[in-house]
DNA sequence: AAATATTATTAGACTAATCTAATAAATTAT
DNA sequence: ATAATTTATTAGATTAGTCTAATAATATTT
């Protein structure tokens, strides 16, 4: 069995994997799982020991498809349970990633199957993100970021990139959810900014950091 | 916050103290948490240098009216997971203990709350063991064991006192759940087997150990 | 291309929780 | 009450995961 600490970094690869043609290297890893680059070397040592990972200096470290598949087991629990969280319990989606970091290590068997069951056999999380299925299967989806809409679409929100609480508490005062319609007014060639119009409400610029966050279908 | 170790020693601390007048032992404790005993004293320390225990080589460890507290909602959390995995997911109670091990160490504010909620208030768990309140309170019930039930006289099922899996899945065998009748045909002097009938069932005999181990009202 | 800055890696130390082996203290049996 | 046994405690080592500081290797500027 892999340790949660194992689990963590797999799992924080499998993410910076999803960032097309990026290179994974021990100091992109420390910042994603929070831990000094040193910590990293020792770990990349020890994952690729074990066959999860393979990591050479030039390629970057690269899940293996035992990790990949290690990786799609966790991601699949961490959103179940945020599908948990969120309609069995009503939490509200800005509070429910820390606990489903804690929830998304219980082992059992077929915990996840049964929970999956429970649920209705959700594709989507509450964030928007497509759920593994139990072979590791992706429901696939085709999702933009809102900064690549042209000036004058209307688009629906699909997923958030960031999932910090900072960000998702800023979507709820801008009262922006899965499901929400933004139309793009217009763009501010200079820094990226964009002008929106959130569902029915007002115009707001949000910056390009912001466009870049939220993927939209 | 306490970390997940100091939870299970807590834990176990508190199991140990339901059994009447007896004292904590630093090997009582190891047992329980199943370590050596060398590691329970470095604990102690620990434990007690946080205020969650005391301890005197004459009295045995003790928890304190803080460890109670952190102790009773552990309790609390494991025995609200035994409930939502029995009665939502559909496990039967003899494959649950292993997963809410590990549940009862999910933290967040209110998340037992919800979670109590949610499955509606359950005042007992699948073993039928009481759930602690959010405010420490224990829903009475007046339990005895098997063994004490006098020849003639008919119980039910309330609880048990092992939950090994190994015990679990022998009551199953004999298809003994919470809330079974059981009526006391015989018992054997000799080394306190008991001739029962389960049920409407035919007549079975139980050793001592068994009916030592099985809580009735 | 040389100077500077960044990134990767190693070496050695630290913490939490554990262990084994040895010793001290207490209990039980003779 | 002495011996034998069990229990408690200490000392020192071990493991997983982390850290800092130093060095080596790359990349980026100028």
């Amino acid at each position: 069995m892999h340790s949660l600490t194992e689990e963590n970094y797999l799992k924080t690869i499998y993410r910076l994997a999803q960032v097309e043609g990026s290179k994974i290297t021990p100091t992109s890893i420390a910042e994603g799982v929070n831990v000094n680059a040193a910590s990293v070397i020792d770990m990349i040592k020890k994952l690729t020991e074990k066959k999860l990972i393979s990591y050479d200096k030039i390629k970057g470290a690269k899940l293996t498809d035992k990790g990949t598949r290690v990786a799609l087991m966790i991601v699949r629990k961490h959103r179940l349970w945020e599908v948990f969280l969120q309609d069995k319990l009503g939490y509200s989606w800005d509070e429910i990633h820390e606990m489903a970091e804690q929830l998304e290590h219980i082992k059992h068997d077929d915990l996840a199957d049964r929970l999956d069951k429970f649920l209705g056999y959700p594709a989507y999380d509450p964030h928007g993100d497509p759920i593994p299925k139990s072979n590791g299967q992706m429901p696939n989806s085709f999702k933009t970021l809102l900064s690549q809409i042209e000036i004058g679409k209307t688009c629906r929100v699909a997923a958030v990139k960031d999932t910090s609480t900072i960000f998702l508490q800023y979507l709820l005062q801008l009262s922006v959810s899965i499901g929400t319609k933004i139309k793009v007014i217009d763009k501010v060639a200079f820094d990226g900014s964009m002008i929106i119009q959130i569902g029915k409400d007002n115009k707001t610029t949000v910056s390009n950091k912001f466009a870049e966050s939220l993927l939209v279908d």
